[in-house]
DNA sequence: GACGGAATCGTTTTT
DNA sequence: CGATTCCGTC
């Protein structure tokens, strides 16, 4: 193979950060750029062009689908097999660190990776071992607090001793929580980052060894990395000027769970030599589609700066519908969708883009209705299901009989009669000893402290336990653990007598969970020795499996902007663009969530090849209340002339495109069917308004006194 | 421990 | 409004 393979289905742009010697590296791409070929290629121009051993380079990503795919891509095009290339996930990559080093990161060889749910179970039953008030100290709230300190590299040690009560509490619970994980061999996401992080930087000379190895390191969605990332990944390239990483900083619509937009800014003054190149050619949409993403972006400030453009013809103007109502929007854009069915047009090629889940119902109904067939992204994962979990603790307990949190998953599930006060009792003695539950169990049998009942249930679930691991040392097949334990445990059981529809899906899950087992490909890169089950469980808590569906059929794609960035449709319906619902209510008063929120409409507005319809409804039902918002901010800040408004049926016509009746845009707090209460006439709702500042007029419907206008600047109106 | 009624509470999600 | 969770009862 040669140079012109590489190099020849590339942009001027691209061909300069694919061939550009090692050094720090920013590449900003823009939405449909071509980011992800410029990664693929620059690590092939590592391997044929510098001849560096596939074994060197490392690449990084957030998903296992783009490292999969950035994988097979590296593969394709050199025409060779990249598998001692270390392509993952920061977690991914990270657990392997952990387990090929786990006695210098100090965990035990047997850890497991918990995820956020187990997390969550462990959080609650240490608030009630604490006595701590849950109603003060929510679970949720406590979750996020300790993976918060963990992403920013703090451990409970680090954190300052004094401060307030509220304070003082979650600090308590913090360092509970690491104690238990700590004895119980758990590692949650969080962790897996920090204890990857303090690994290298704690052992120079592990560190110096993956430096030296990894002499090419490559990073996609920079600008969604958090604190606790870009360390790690300064760690591995101080110095060696050999980072190379890919981002949009007006793509950045993580900032909610820690990304930290700040790295991509700050990258030019960690690494002052880098090559910044930006890749501002698009390739997906209409110049229509990206003039009108380019106008809103520009509404935010400190951004790196950059403009798509296209050979592409302008294409089809952006398509507005006002709708009534919610109804009235779904139905609407059914009818466009049946539309270009109709035409030949495929419904995979269509996609409905909300801000919140809920909004897909009304969507759902319509397409329903109408037999549509679509897809609905997001919602439950294979490996999240609630049987799915239960099988795989018992699993997960016989490979670490200390890990707590899949004992008090499985020890009464099925019920087998280890009622409240055996556990209570258990969990006091482990508490007070520093047991594991299991252990606490083995001491309490031992010392025969339990009624014969409660002693027999409990010796029959540590023997079932322990047959899962022993069945498994022999060598069993994966799969045949699997079916025992769904057998043996009682779950399938238990979820036959589940009532009709549900339990039937559960018991067909566990029979497929016995076949992803059977199927389960061990050869995929094992090179940290692990067993069967360990490698099973870790492509369960790390890949969460597919969202389910078949991606195959031919269908109408329903998700949230959020899991639409990085797809690409012919035709987008952009929905519910209301200020309060898109812009979020709670993003509204802060301009650094507003700002996000603009580019997650960037994101949206970005999906679309063909065109983009976005509609927005001027009444919507919302919690079981009617609110009447008004059209999102971000439809100003599209230039007039990109849009067309649609009217399906004849009404009074406003002016063109988003052009306002006063009270849509107007500042005031006064809205449409907002209660208010004034001095003299009592309680009423604001019908319409008019007028600015000091001249506006609202006019109200009082209960007693009937429609009345009033000067806003002189009325003395109070909202409800 | 199962069931049902009441209370509660409403972004976005990957690992 | 509707899903989820919580609590109390049998």
């Amino acid at each position: 193979m040669d140079v012109s393979t590489l190099i020849n289905p590339l942009n001027d742009a691209q061909r300069l950060a694919v061939s550009a010697p090692s050094q720090a590296m920013l590449v900003l791409a823009g939405a449909g750029s071509g980011k992800t070929r410029v990664l693929v290629h620059r690590i092939a121009w590592h391997i044929q062009i510098n001849h560096i051993a596939p074994h060197n380079i490392l690449a990084v990503t957030f998903t296992n689908k783009a490292a999969h795919e950035m994988r097979q891509r590296v593969e394709e095009l050199l025409q060779m097999s990249a598998r001692s290339m270390w392509i993952g996930t920061f977690h991914g990559l990270a657990h392997r660190l952990l387990r090929q080093h786990c006695k210098e990161a100090r965990l035990p060889e047997t850890f497991q990776v918990m995820d956020s749910d187990d997390q969550l179970r462990i959080i609650k039953r240490l608030l009630k071992n604490l006595q701590i008030d849950d109603t003060k100290w929510p679970p949720k709230m406590v979750q996020g607090f300790i993976n918060g300190q963990k992403e920013e590299g703090i451990r409970a040690r680090h954190m300052p001793g004094h401060g307030d009560f509220f304070y003082q509490q979650l600090l308590l619970v913090y360092k509970a929580y690491e104690e238990l994980c700590d004895r119980s061999g758990l590692v949650d996401f969080a962790e897996l980052l920090l204890r990857a992080h303090e690994l290298l930087r704690d052992n120079p000379e592990l560190l110096s060894f993956y430096k030296q190895r990894f002499q090419q390191v490559h990073v996609d969605e920079f600008q969604d990395t958090n604190t606790i990332q870009y360390a790690w990944l300064r760690l591995l390239t101080e110095g060696n000027n050999n980072l190379f990483v890919v981002g949009d900083d007006d793509q950045s619509i993580y900032g909610w769970r820690g990304a930290k937009i700040e790295n991509i800014y700050q990258f030019r003054d960690h690494y002052p030599d880098h090559l910044m190149i930006r890749l501002e050619q698009n390739y997906r949409s209409t110049g229509t589609i990206l003039k009108a993403a380019n106008a809103l972006i520009a509404h935010n400030d400190s951004r790196l700066g950059k403009e798509l453009w296209t050979h592409a013809g302008e294409g089809q103007a952006i398509a507005l519908y006002a709708a009534f109502n919610e109804q009235d929007e779904a139905y609407f854009v059914v009818e466009k969708i049946r539309q270009w069915v109709r035409e030949g047009g495929s419904r995979r090629d269509i996609a409905i883009l909300y801000r919140s889940n809920a909004q897909s119902r009304q969507f759902e109904e319509r397409l329903m209705t109408t037999a549509t067939p679509y897809r609905v992204y997001g919602g439950l994962r294979f490996f999240e299901r609630m049987e799915i979990k239960n099988a795989l603790a018992y699993l997960r307990l016989s490979a670490n009989p200390l890990d707590d949190a899949s004992f008090e998953r499985v020890v009464n599930t099925p019920t087998r009669g280890i009622g409240t006060k055996t556990l209570d009792d258990m969990r006091i003695l482990a508490r007070d000893r520093s047991l594991s539950l299991w252990q606490a169990a083995e001491w309490m049998l031992h010392e025969a402290l339990l009624p014969a009942r409660a002693a027999t249930a409990l010796n029959n679930f540590l023997s079932l336990i322990k047959n899962i691991g022993i069945q498994n040392a022999q060598h069993e097949a994966l799969y045949e653990s699997v079916q025992h334990v769904i057998e043996a445990s009682g779950l399938i059981e238990l979820y036959k007598k589940e009532k009709q529809d549900k339990g039937e899906t559960r018991v067909e899950n566990l029979e497929e969970l016995v076949n992803a087992a059977r199927l389960f490909d061990f050869d995929t890169d094992n090179p940290d020795n692990l067993s069967d089950i360990d490698l099973f469980l870790t492509h369960a808590a790390l890949e969460a499996g597919e969202m389910q569906g078949d991606a195959d059929d031919d269908c109408v794609q329903l998700m949230t902007l959020h899991a639409a960035k990085g797809l690409e449709f012919k035709q987008v319906f952009m929905v519910g663009v209301e200020e309060g619902l898109f812009p979020s209510q709670q993003a509204l008063d802060d301009p650094g969530r507003l700002q996000e929120e603009r580019r997650l409409c960037y994101v949206g507005i970005t999906r679309a090849m063909q065109q983009l319809t976005i509609s927005y409804a001027e009444s919507r039902r919302l919690y079981g209340k009617d609110s009447y918002p008004r059209p999102s901010r971000f439809l100003k800040e599209i230039p007039t002339e990109l849009l067309e408004e649609i009217r399906l049926r004849a009404q009074v016509s406003r002016p063109a495109s988003i052009a306002p009746t006063t009270q849509s845009y107007s500042q005031s707090r006064f809205r449409i069917g907002q209660m208010v209460r004034h001095e003299k006439f009592g309680e009423g709702v604001v019908l319409q308004s008019e007028g600015d500042g000091e001249q506006e007029r609202v006019q109200i419907n009082f209960r007693q006194a009937g429609i009345k206008w009033l000067m806003l600047a002189f009325a003395k109106l109070e909202t409800l």
